[in-house]
DNA sequence: TGAATGATGCGCT
DNA sequence: GCGCATCATTCAT
């Protein structure tokens, strides 16, 4: 069975339908050093316009320039002086939204994740957007990337329905309303979750 | 075991 | 110059 690479209509809809999608999804990175592959289980929408945690709330700038061009591409920010994190652009060009990535089950090249993040427990490398990107080796220079190219895009590998879960953002202070953070209820590798209520 | 806080640099006002 | 879509360590219990 060949894999199937998501394909730019994916990411052109709406973007809460596209969040809850990704869940479950495959992500597949051509490291320089091998293929590192990973299964979503963490997710948050960021809308463009009406959500005031979002980048592009208040309009266009040199870094968020990516989220208002069409949607099937990834931006990667710097924050907190340390940290990078993974977005997939969703909508067309008429919006300018997007998907952060933030939790992951590891499948294939762990001992390349294992190098970024030495001594971490497995299920634990790709827990929180912060260690994603760091455990795959990913940076601003891999902002803007083409996800219908073969360098880093989605496959829909697993068609069963996931038990998602839709709660409340976390690390942001306005806009902390809306449930637009989708997880795997079952997966251990989902990060904090401070906002939620057992 | 859980909560608080320091680290650290870039983009924006 | 300030704030940030975070994480790891420290300190308190």
């Amino acid at each position: 069975m060949i894999s199937k690479k998501l394909p730019r209509e994916f990411y052109e809809r709406p973007t809460l339908q596209v969040a809850r999608e990704l869940i479950g999804k495959q992500i597949v990175y051509r490291h320089p050093k091998g293929e590192l592959s990973a299964k979503i289980v963490e997710v948050e929408a960021y809308l463009g316009s009406g959500d005031p945690a979002s980048h592009a709330a208040r309009g266009k700038t040199g870094r968020n320039s990516i989220m208002f061009g069409p949607g099937g591409y990834s931006y990667i920010y710097f924050v907190y002086g340390m940290y990078h994190c993974l977005n997939f652009v969703a909508e067309t060009e008429s919006k300018a939204a997007a998907i952060l990535l933030r939790g992951a089950e590891p499948e294939e090249g762990l001992e390349i994740m294992q190098y970024h993040s030495p001594g971490k427990r497995i299920t634990d490398l790709l827990k929180g957007p912060g260690c994603f990107c760091r455990s795959f080796g990913l940076s601003t220079k891999q902002s803007g990337l083409d996800l219908t190219k073969d360098t880093l895009y989605l496959e829909d590998r697993s068609r069963k329905r996931k038990s998602i879960e839709e709660t409340t953002r976390v690390g942001i202070k306005v806009g902390t309303d809306k449930l637009w953070r989708f997880y795997d209820k079952e997966s251990l590798a989902v990060s904090a979750k401070r906002n939620v209520k057992g």
